[in-house]
DNA sequence: GCGAATATGAACAGATCGGTACATATATCG
DNA sequence: CGATATATGTACCGATCTGTTCATATTCGC
């Protein structure tokens, strides 16, 4: 058995550790300065991997998007989530609490918004698949945030969840943009009263 | 007296309409396909305008784009702001509108989402004039909110326009990426509570 | 209609784009 | 070690990028 085939995320080649060095490091480039704005020889550069070996695990420059893509749903995913649930908050409270993970992340040095609203402005076309994997990483949250809406005991999960998502996406745009000195706090206030809304004080 | 210096918002030159001309079609481009995705050969073709008029009116691609920008922003507030002062509310009710002219504007045939959000992810330096152009496009609308806030009598009118905003960009995203069925709709019935806990109903 | 301003078309420049060819080097496994 | 898989460096391809040149039309004010 090959002690490589237990490394990282990638099954589908031998050494899997060289692609994922790829896209781990080709995930900084395109987020600070965009995709379409990088080109393969950037990459080259700022990765330190040879323009072969990379077309060699990536047939194109869109394979790389979408693999970087993935690997971006897949931490950042875990990395809210988990944060969430480490505060070991009662349901009401967690969803509280979105905000408060939400602003470690503005404050994090090198913070440039979304990867995935930034991918689906660059790449428009609805049926283009970094559309659509944008579009899929955004339902997962969703999803996520109504079973902890459920939990919480709201009358309408769905829509509170909804409706907290829509704070959480308007505070990353006036984060990325900086036109709000504090996003995060607004959506935090204004989450409160639609819980309070939502979900009776006993 | 020239009769050309009547004609649309230019003034730096004599004949502005070949250079509005421009700036409309080459606005549509941009906003189905990017500015980065958008090469001036393209424009050539989508605008029917020549090159040479292009770089005669706009020394640079970048000098059109941010000439894209701030004609978007007079139109696109403009629009914004009469759409609800011709609902003829009272200011509480025209708070809630927002979201009525927001749903509007998504339901129109080619809707892709805010241009200014876009450029932002296209453009990500802080300090390029086609984010700062984006951050202060907000930054307008902000104002209005804020101002349409005290005239309905909110206790923390700043606070609350913030609020708005946030759900009106997230709403936005919500849109453009289409994971939400109705964002404009949650945005509404958030905004509704929100406005509840601001302003006690008389 | 005349002179001046403006718009056009096509060809071109130099850089960069995504992607390939191929020969060489390095690492891994038995 | 020896065999095999993987990574590297360089040079190259055709296409496209932003921007220019220049000679010719077209449109304008008067």
């Amino acid at each position: 058995m090959n002690a490589y085939l237990l490394i990282g995320t990638e099954r589908e080649f031998m050494r899997p550790s060289k692609r994922d060095e790829l896209v781990r490091k080709s995930l900084a480039v395109f987020y600070r300065d965009g995709f379409h704005a990088t080109g393969m020889d950037t990459l080259v550069v700022e990765t330190g991997i040879s323009k072969t070996t990379m077309f060699k695990h990536f047939r194109t420059k869109e394979d790389l998007i979408l693999a970087v893509l993935r690997y971006r749903d897949e931490t950042f995913r875990n990395w809210f989530l988990r944060s969430l649930d480490e505060r070991d908050l009662p349901p009401r409270q967690k969803l509280l609490a979105i905000f408060d993970v939400l602003r470690e992340w503005f404050e994090e040095s090198g913070f440039r918004g979304c990867m995935f609203i930034k991918a689906s402005s660059e790449f428009q076309d609805p049926a283009h698949p970094a559309h659509t994997q944008s579009t899929e990483h955004k339902r997962l949250l969703l999803s996520a945030f109504k079973s902890l809406a459920e939990k919480a005991g709201a009358a309408r999960p769905e829509l509170l969840a909804r409706q907290l998502l829509l704070l959480k996406e308007g505070a990353i745009v006036a984060a990325q943009m900086g036109f709000d000195p504090d996003p995060a706090g607004a959506a935090r206030e204004a989450a409160s009263a639609l819980i309070e809304a939502h979900i009776p004080d006993t």
